[in-house]
DNA sequence: CATATTTGTCCTCTGAGCAGACAATCGGCA
DNA sequence: TGCCGATTGTCTGCTCAGAGGACAAATATG
């Protein structure tokens, strides 16, 4: 319950402002108007105390048919920079954009300590490197860093990443007193998702329910409804990836039998394809360790059957557990990513076979279902958009 | 998006305020100043505006340690009344409340027909019957009708209720015109989570993420995340009862296998205390047909092992399925109903038990969990809410 | 009856959207 | 080159609604 007072209004059509010019932009005071369907001297009040604290930028002036030439606002992404990092259980990887999550420093990475406290150190190191390497990036308004496991709801502390090995770390005020940034820490499937809502171009379509996919090491899954990310009371909504295929199949790493996880992550998808029975909860075998689904992918499309075999019927069980996801939230789309998508050209069929099998709907069987290819690096952008959404979803204060 | 114009703080304020009234009622000018943080003069030419039309009334003073007593307010629900009508399989149920979705008169049940057009005329003569007989009741504001089966997005058409075997019929159109009152129809479990979210009292309000199951001849879900129930894309979101648990298991009414469902409604408890292993796409034979599980629970409470030991089994099936909810949800609390909670006492450890072997995040077994006795009528209340919730219903705000 | 306290109303001020006027530009055309 | 129409951005009143505060009414206490 958030009671209307003198300012709302302004709050209100301040932050629709600020979403259209990101979305449209370069875009005129004029064009504002007929967007938000209001007048143009109250879009200029609002367009000039923006600029005044340095949101906006009036850029080079536009073309039009006839009249008037109309000057361009911009998002003023220059001179402000973002620092992601996204921590794996292998390696941790760093990347610096601008305000619109566009990379300006490409992806370096290094090896993702065990020991919290010395990873720390790592990355403290690294970001601060950066930091002088390219001073021309201007300011540094703050570092979003995603991880695969759940993040208290302060946003402070992992509370538990099985597969780092972590639990109630104190990130958040570590990683501010080691690099002097604000720190915003998430899940990595549910920032993937909060990229999606705040990065959407206008040609992506407002969508406004939907799922994010994340399938690698484990199941990151992001889950917006009616455009907000979906939380819940404890901060871990969205794991559908330990939702059952059945109670009494193999174990997960997550304590219970028979996850979805269990029976789509790399590990799993892997051990199939060397026709292994591996539990995550036991040591990796060397030779699996060092071969990646990416290996796996090539070697499929280069006609090794056995390979095939092992995304196919990975891709049925993607099918089979994302069927759950559109039974209970029945998104409008839903975005898929991981190092396995590199293949969806070979999955799609598959999936969609497997998900009609168990979708009640006839309507949601027809889901869009996009790819992300690893490329974009959703997990990067997701952990920017930690940074950059609080901007554009909050008025700015003082 | 919506763009703030001049009035827009004003229906915000209306909005929380009505809110306020009804939960907090009787309730003061000066009470709703301070719940709502805002000046006396604010509140009084709001609280002027409803009463002129006709929306709150002023009823007698109140008391207070000093001072100037209070004239308090109330929600002005006399002379208007609200007709909920609950379609189960077997029979169909009515009755009528006020705008506070108190009932004003008692619940009546027909048999329900499977010919729509049949029902529908042993409907609308019910209906009419029932107004002519209370004519004490004042306005009638429309009809809130709920089924157990999927309505399309717009409300007006049952797509697919499979125990009714209905499939897109029109029903909101037709029995408009029937009845000559507006009609709101949506599914039963959305509409008593609806119904705990425009929930009267104040103690039990205020938890914006909750779950409401409702366990009977199938499963009915709603779901509502940061106060607004979960509709998705083509209004089916909620579906968690076809979550697997086992996909090779037992088939389901819904055409897949091993649903949650499968395991745990009414006809699985029933076949499995009959020891019969009865598929809920065939006839049912007639021992079980009638037999109900009220009759169950009683043998149960009168020592019958294998009542026990049937009712047992399913509160495990419950607490398993019920931990993809809040793994997948996270929500702060969990409401239940339908016949075999009427032993709730019998089933929660169980259920618990259960739960925990498959709850991620430690917090969350811990769940809050309400049963939701029968005798409440948690449908028929849902059904009134649903022509009750956009009178009250707040716009969407930024 | 005087006082303190609380309630509800009224008046003024201010923030912000609404309406329309108006200067500043610009292309097109004679 | 100069006029005309179109378009943009700004400016000046107007109205709506919350903010702040004064004030009368109402009531318990002493």
């Amino acid at each position: 319950m958030r009671v209307a007072h003198r300012g709302t209004s302004r709050e209100i059509n301040r932050q629709i402002l600020l979403n259209l010019v990101r979305a449209w932009q370069p875009v005129s005071r004029a064009d504002l108007a007929r967007l938000m369907g209001t007048r143009r001297g109250a879009i200029s009040l609002i367009v000039n105390d923006l600029i005044a604290d340095g949101i906006l930028y009036e850029g080079a002036k536009g073309e039009t048919a006839r009249g008037r030439k109309p000057k361009f606002l911009y998002i003023d992404s220059r001179k402000r920079s973002v620092i992601a990092v996204d921590v794996r259980p292998t390696r941790t990887f760093v990347m610096v954009t601008d305000l619109l999550t566009e990379p300006v420093v490409g992806v370096s990475s290094f090896p993702t300590q065990r020991d919290a406290g010395r990873f720390l150190k790592t990355l403290g190191a690294r970001i601060r490197r950066i930091l002088e390497d390219h001073k021309d990036l201007g300011r540094c308004e703050g570092i979003g860093l995603v991880v695969p496991g759940m993040v208290d709801s302060t946003g402070a502390c992992i509370s538990f990443a099985p597969r780092l090995g972590w639990r109630d770390v104190p990130l958040r005020d570590l990683l501010e007193k080691e690099s002097g940034l604000p720190v915003h820490i998430e899940n990595s499937g549910r920032a993937c998702a909060i990229a999606q809502v705040w990065g959407v171009r206008r040609e992506a379509g407002r969508s406004s329910d939907f799922v994010f996919l994340s399938v690698s090491d484990g199941l990151g899954i992001g889950f917006v409804v009616n455009g907000e990310i979906v939380r819940g009371r404890h901060n871990v909504a969205g794991e559908f990836g330990h939702t059952p295929l059945d109670i009494n199949g193999p174990p997960c790493a997550c304590g219970a039998n028979g996850c979805w996880e269990a029976y789509v992550s790399n590990l799993a998808t892997l051990s199939r394809y060397f026709g292994r029975d591996i539990s995550p909860r036991m040591p990796i075998p060397a030779e699996i360790a060092s071969f990646t689904v990416e290996d796996l992918v090539a070697r499929a499309r280069g006609g090794d059957a056995k390979a095939i075999a092992a995304l196919q019927a990975t891709a049925r069980y993607l099918g089979l557990g994302l069927a759950s996801v559109v039974n209970a939230a029945d998104p409008a789309r839903i975005f898929i990513s991981g190092e396995i998508i590199a293949a969806w050209d070979l999955l799609e069929a598959t999936v969609r076979q497997a998900l009609s099998t168990r979708v009640l709907a006839p309507a949601a069987t027809s889901i869009e279902i996009t790819a992300v290819p690893s490329p974009d690096h959703p997990r990067l952008r997701g952990a920017a958009a930690l940074v950059t959404a609080p901007i554009f979803a909050a008025p700015r204060v003082g």
